[in-house]
DNA sequence: GATATCACG
DNA sequence: ACGTACGTGATATCA
């Protein structure tokens, strides 16, 4: 269990003044310059013995009393207000101070409107919650009521030397109470030190008694209330007044405060730093009494390195470990492995693929799953290894996952993921296209290991602060592993049918390009954008638009306007078949007749996968005639089908569901047709409806996803601005829910810089305060898909998971083949198509509970094409 | 390497 | 007066 250490600042300061003060004045520590230095010796001793019980992933943090302008100094105008002023040769030395936790690197807090026992407190729970244990040093009892299982007190006593460790139990056995009860015992008790009178007639003795034999101070009012002594009739009258001091000794742990539990991991000294201040202040002894271990000397001992070894017979492993690759740098599903990386504790080692076969020890840590495995895009890792015959269990930590939910808009490379926490690996990697740096061309991998290990705590102090620790073990984590099943499993795709396809389109191709090159009166490159713009807009005489785009979206207006237009769109449609879906895929069909893509898990800034070498997400479906490719995604196995599953309408139920709109969720629970019912809101048709005002509508509900604006529905609709607001406005007065929804979505994002989801992914939105009126507005229909979409994403994902495992549990053979956004692919077979049929439609159904039930179409065939 | 285009949800 | 619908990946052209 990973510890932080707080440090009440002043009280620890005015100890370390007061303890070396001496009787006289003029002979307290001073350096070359006359600045006093007695507080900060003392000071600093106590911090450096406080250092060496800091472990990795521990934290510090001191925290100081700035308050000048707390609650308790508007609600008690006379708070403290006796203090006596400190001495001015301890005044001197509180910058010194902080300057001093500056050089170690230590962190520490202040601010206005805060004492330092609320700022420990706050921290404090947040920590405990964190599931870190607390100590907290300080001399004042009133931090007390802090005390928990996890939360220590350890009071400092005269002489810095003896401090007591005060936990709930060794509290009560001196108390006699809880240690919350704490406040209750000032606010009959009062304070002197705080200008807190209490209740008179009660002292200590009294004050203790009360609280064992009721409770808290309200309960004790009530419980003297009918005894008439001379107690109770104080307690009674002077009520308002305890109730006061025990408000205002209540330690307040709930502001937001701009520093976090990782923030406060410690990360090691610089001697030059420390050099420079023992020089200033005169502190010599000072560097030794620094723990070593936590030192960062020089750059140079911090530049990770490996040692190169044949077997693992003289290392000692522990249950964790760093693990990375050596491979060949082409597509992973077919890359060879060279060596493997693997950390232990902070050292690096890398073994040859050919020793690493022969290394029966190593092989077996592999192995085992209670050996838990940290590393990087495991996904992939795994790929390579088991690819080449190694096998790998025990996935227990992703930094790249982990990274990508810290923030979603990191692009997934570890040069730019480590920079993210501030580490500098540029002396691994400017030099990679040197020839004569072949040894350090493998260096980042050994850094991918060393981090993947050692930046656990860090990482995942963070993701718990942000609320994320379960998105990643219960989502990402399990995902990777389905994903690396479906990669594995593969797509199936007949390389005969694309070749005869292939042939077919050429032959179109050919016919349309000499059609094209005969009514433009001659020949040119159809495949350049410039010169069909050429061709049409300066030859031809055609009505361009005002940047000449010839995409299809201003070619289809010219249709009626010259016979060249449609040749050169059907041109453009075989050309981007032939290329993209036919020469694009047929290299990545492998000898298993099967596609084995990437699923990127840690690319898209709203949490979506994403699909690569080839895509499998963007396949034609849309226009019949493309849609032909899917012809030839099929199994060669009579016996195997293809099973799709999607998500009716997955993003507008979300919507419902996050915006608590009952006509939406009403309307989805009654199977109502959705655009139809938006139709008859927004145009207020009652009876029979125009199927092109349902076109409308689809449309404008579209737009409330993608975040709507006036404009953009004008363009897509091709009516006026006007119209278009209107129709906004008419939405909005059906759907209040929607409106209210979507601006606090936008209102949230502008607070916080970031948008989330169901799950609590968060996609940062830093635009959304931007001077630059696109970058704001761009920014602000970002806020409102994100949540949507994210929350779409987060759920076919756990809908993945779960249908992953249901088919194991069930020993069925289906497999997971594809997923694209809103719809999962399976592979069956046909004697068990039935079932697998029921039980993914349950299971997508009902992997998350929301207000609007969901709705998943299913279908099978033989290919692609005929599916549904 | 940037740009235009087009495929998908 | 300003100018975009949200999220992706692959290909060809052209500088």
């Amino acid at each position: 269990m990973n510890k932080i250490i707080i440090i009440d600042g002043n009280s620890l300061l005015f100890r370390a003044f007061y303890a070396t003060y001496g009787i006289d004045p003029n002979k307290i520590m001073h350096n070359h310059n006359g600045v006093p230095t007695n507080a900060i010796f003392a000071f600093s001793n106590m911090i450096s013995n406080l250092l060496k019980e800091i472990k990795e992933g521990d934290g510090i943090l001191v925290a100081f009393d700035k308050g000048k302008e707390t609650f308790r100094h508007k609600e008690y105008k006379d708070y403290k207000a006796n203090r006596i002023k400190a001495p001015e040769e301890l005044f001197i030395q509180m910058p010194i101070a902080r300057e001093f936790l500056t050089t170690l690197n230590i962190k520490y807090y202040e601010r206005d409107d805060l004492e330092a026992d609320d700022i420990a407190g706050n921290i404090a729970k947040k920590a405990e919650k964190l599931g870190y244990k607390v100590d907290i040093y300080t001399s004042d009892k009133d931090y007390l009521q802090l005390i928990s299982d996890n939360i220590t007190i350890k009071l400092i006593k005269k002489g810095l030397k003896d401090i007591r460790d005060m936990t709930p139990l060794t509290f009560k056995n001196e108390w006699g109470f809880d240690p919350i009860n704490i406040v209750d015992f000032k606010g009959l008790m009062g304070d002197p030190s705080d200008n807190l009178k209490g209740i008179p007639k009660v002292g200590e003795v009294t004050a203790k008694k009360l609280i064992i034999q009721y409770g808290d101070l309200e309960h004790i009012i009530d419980g003297v209330k009918d005894l008439h002594t001379k107690l109770s009739e104080s307690i009674i009258e002077n009520q308002d007044q305890g109730k006061m001091c025990k408000h205002l000794a209540l330690i307040k742990t709930d502001d937001e405060l701009d520093i976090k539990v990782s923030d406060l991991i410690y990360k090691g000294y610089k001697l030059e730093n420390v050099s420079k201040f023992i020089k200033e202040y005169d502190l010599n002894s000072l560097i030794n009494k620094l723990p070593i271990n936590l030192r960062i000397t020089s750059t140079t001992t911090n530049k990770i390195s490996y040692q190169d070894i044949i077997n693992t017979n003289n290392i000692d492993f522990t249950d964790k470990i760093g693990i990375y690759i050596d491979y060949e740098n082409v597509n992973y599903h077919q890359a060879k492995l060279y060596g493997l990386f693997f950390t232990i504790d902070k050292e690096n080692y890398y073994i040859s693929y050919e020793n690493l076969k022969k290394d029966q020890k190593l092989l077996d840590i592999l192995l085992n799953e209670n050996i838990k495995k940290y590393s990087f895009d495991y996904k992939k890792v795994k790929y390579i290894l088991e690819n080449n015959n190694i096998h790998i269990n025990g996935l227990f930590f992703d930094l790249l996952l982990a990274s990508y939910l810290l923030d979603s808009n990191l692009s997934p490379y570890i040069e730019n993921i480590l920079s993210f926490y501030h580490i500098d690996v540029s002396y691994a990697v400017k030099d990679k296209n040197s020839l004569f740096d072949l040894d350090d061309k493998t260096l980042i991998n050994a850094i991918t290991s060393y981090y993947s290990l050692n930046l656990y705590e860090e990482v995942i102090t963070k993701l718990k602060e942000l609320e994320q620790y379960e998105l990643l073990n219960n989502i990402e984590i399990p995902l990777t592993l389905v994903l690396y099943e479906i990669e594995k499993e593969g797509f199936p795709v007949s390389k005969e049918d694309l070749l005869k396809l292939k042939d077919q389109y050429k032959e179109k191709i050919d016919a349309l390009s000499k059609e094209i090159y005969a009514l433009a009166n001659k020949e040119f490159n159809i495949s350049s954008p410039r010169q069909v713009a050429s061709i049409l807009y300066d030859d031809l005489k055609l009505k361009g638009n005002s940047h000449n785009s010839t995409s299809s979206e201003y070619l289809k207006e010219l249709i009626n306007a010259h016979p060249i237009v449609s040749k050169i769109l059907e041109h453009r449609k075989y050309s981007k078949q032939l290329t993209t879906y036919i020469d694009g895929i047929i290299p990545y069909i492998f000898n298993d007749s099967k596609i084995h893509a990437t699923f990127n898990q840690a690319v898209t800034s709203t949490g979506r996968l994403s699909s690569s070498e080839p895509n499998l997400q963007n396949i034609s479906v849309r226009d019949e005639e493309s849609k032909q490719v899917r012809k030839a995604f099929h199994y060669n196995d009579d016996d195997l089908l293809i099973l799709s599953f999607d998500y009716s309408q997955i993003e507008l139920r979300i919507l419902a569901h996050l915006s608590n709109s009952e006509t939406l969720i009403n309307a989805f629970n009654n199977d109502e047709d959705i655009h139809e019912l938006t139709a008859k809101k927004v145009f207020k048709v009652n009876g029979e409806l125009d199927p092109a005002l349902r076109r409308k509508a689809k449309a404008i509900n579209f737009g409330i996803i993608y975040g709507i604006s006036d404009w953009g529905l004008s363009e897509q609709l091709d009516i006026p601005l006007k119209d278009a607001k209107e129709i906004i406005t008419n939405f909005y007065n059906e759907f209040p829910e929607i409106q209210n929804y979507l601006n606090s979505l936008v209102e949230s994002a502008s607070k916080n810089g970031y948008a989330l989801t169901m799950f609590n992914r968060r996609r940062y939105i830093p635009e959304i305060n931007s001077a630059i009126y696109q970058a704001r507005e761009f920014a602000k229909r970002a806020a409102m898909n994100a949540p949507i979409q994210g929350s779409a994403a987060d759920l076919i994902k756990i809908a993945m998971i779960k249908v992953n495992e249901m088919l194991k549990i069930n020993h069925l053979e289906a497999k997971i083949i594809n997923q694209i956004h809103d719809e999962i692919l399976l592979k069956v077979n046909k004697k068990e198509k039935d079932i697998v049929f029921n039980l993914v439609k349950e299971t997508m159904e009902n992997c998350v509970k929301l207000k609007v039930k969901l709705k998943v179409d299913g279908g099978y065939a033989k290919n692609w094409f005929d599916v549904k």
